[in-house]
DNA sequence: AAACTACTTTACGTTTACGTAAACTTTATC
DNA sequence: GATAAAGTTTACGTAAACGTAAAGTAGTTT
C-alpha cells in the first residue's frame, strides 16, 4: 500500500526529477501504461515503481527497449505458463551475469581512481614544497591565519 | 611494459571485439590518437589501454565525451597547475559518488532479481503439482528414465 | 599484371531518447 | 468572462554512436 493511489504527469516528473515529455515518450513506447480522465493521464502506483525502475534501468546503462522487455516478460510470467516462466529464468541468470560484469568494471575503476588520486597528491604535495621553497616567511603568518 | 608496443586497426577490433567504424569514430572525436605509417594507423600501447577504457565506460553507462573529458582532464593533470590538480580531485570525488549510486541500484536490482526468481520458482513449482496430479500413474516409469 | 587483402576517406543513413514549438482543451481563479 | 495554469496532440528538430555503401590506395601473393 502506497501513500497515494494515483499521480498526475508533473508529480511524477516532479518527483523524479524528468520532464513530462519524458513520461509521454515512456508512456508512447508503451513502458507507461496510465488511465484517462478525458484526456488526462492518470498514473497507478504500478506506473509510479515502474518509472523508478526505467530510471534505474538508464542509471545502469540499459535501453528502455531492454526495460521494456523486461516489463512485458515478468507480465507474462505472471499468468505463468511453463515455458515463460523457464525463459524468464534463463533471462534473470543473464542479468546476473551482466551485473557482475558491472561490479567489476566498478572494482576497477575505484582503483584506478584510487592511484589517480593518489598521484594527484603527491603533485600537490610537490607544487606546495616549491611554494615554501620560494616564500618560507610567509609561513608562520599563514598558519595562524587558517584558524 | 606490454606484450606488444603498436597495433592495426582490426588487430585491435578483433581483440575488443568491436567494428572498425566505431575505432576510427572514437578517432574522430579524439579518444585515441594514433600515429601513422602512411595512411595506416598505429595505435600504442596507450592507445590500448584508452580503447579498453572506453569500453568499460561504456558498460558504466558513460557517454564518450563524458569518457573523453576524463581523458583531457587527466592529459592536463600531468602537466599539473594546481588549479587543474584540484579540479581533478572534485572531479574524481563526483565520479565516486555515481559509482556509490551505481552501486546502489545494482544492489537494489539483485535483490529484486532475487524475488523474482522465487516467484518463478514458485509458480513452476505449483504447475508441477498439477501435472502430478492429473498423471500420478506415469511417475515411477520418469523416476527411472531420469537416470 | 591481375587479383587479393587490409586499410583508407567521404558521406549519407539510422536508431535512441528525448527537446521544442505551435496550437488546442479543461479546470481553477480572479 | 477573461485569464492563467496545467494538461493535451501533432510534428518537426537534434545529439550521440555508430552502420553502410562507394570509391580509392598500398602492399603482397600468384
Amino acid at each position: 500500500m502506497d501513500i497515494k493511489q494515483t499521480y498526475s504527469i508533473s508529480e511524477l516528473a516532479k518527483e523524479f526529477d524528468v520532464t513530462t515529455r519524458s513520461i509521454r515518450f515512456y508512456e508512447d513506447q508503451e513502458l507507461l501504461r496510465p488511465t484517462r480522465r478525458g484526456q488526462a493521464r492518470i498514473f497507478s502506483s504500478k506506473d509510479r515503481v515502474r518509472l523508478k525502475l526505467i530510471l534505474r534501468g538508464k542509471r545502469m546503462g540499459f535501453s528502455l527497449a531492454e526495460t521494456k522487455e523486461l516489463f512485458d516478460l515478468w507480465d507474462e510470467t505472471l499468468s505463468g505458463n511453463e515455458k515463460q516462466l523457464l525463459k524468464m529464468l534463463t533471462i534473470l541468470e543473464n542479468k546476473r551475469a551482466q551485473l557482475e560484469q558491472q561490479k567489476n568494471d566498478i572494482a576497477q575503476a575505484e582503483m584506478e581512481m584510487d592511484t589517480a588520486e593518489a598521484r594527484c597528491r603527491e603533485a600537490l604535495a610537490e607544487l606546495q614544497k616549491k611554494k615554501k621553497q620560494q616564500a618560507p616567511a610567509k609561513e608562520e603568518a599563514r598558519q595562524t591565519a587558517e584558524n
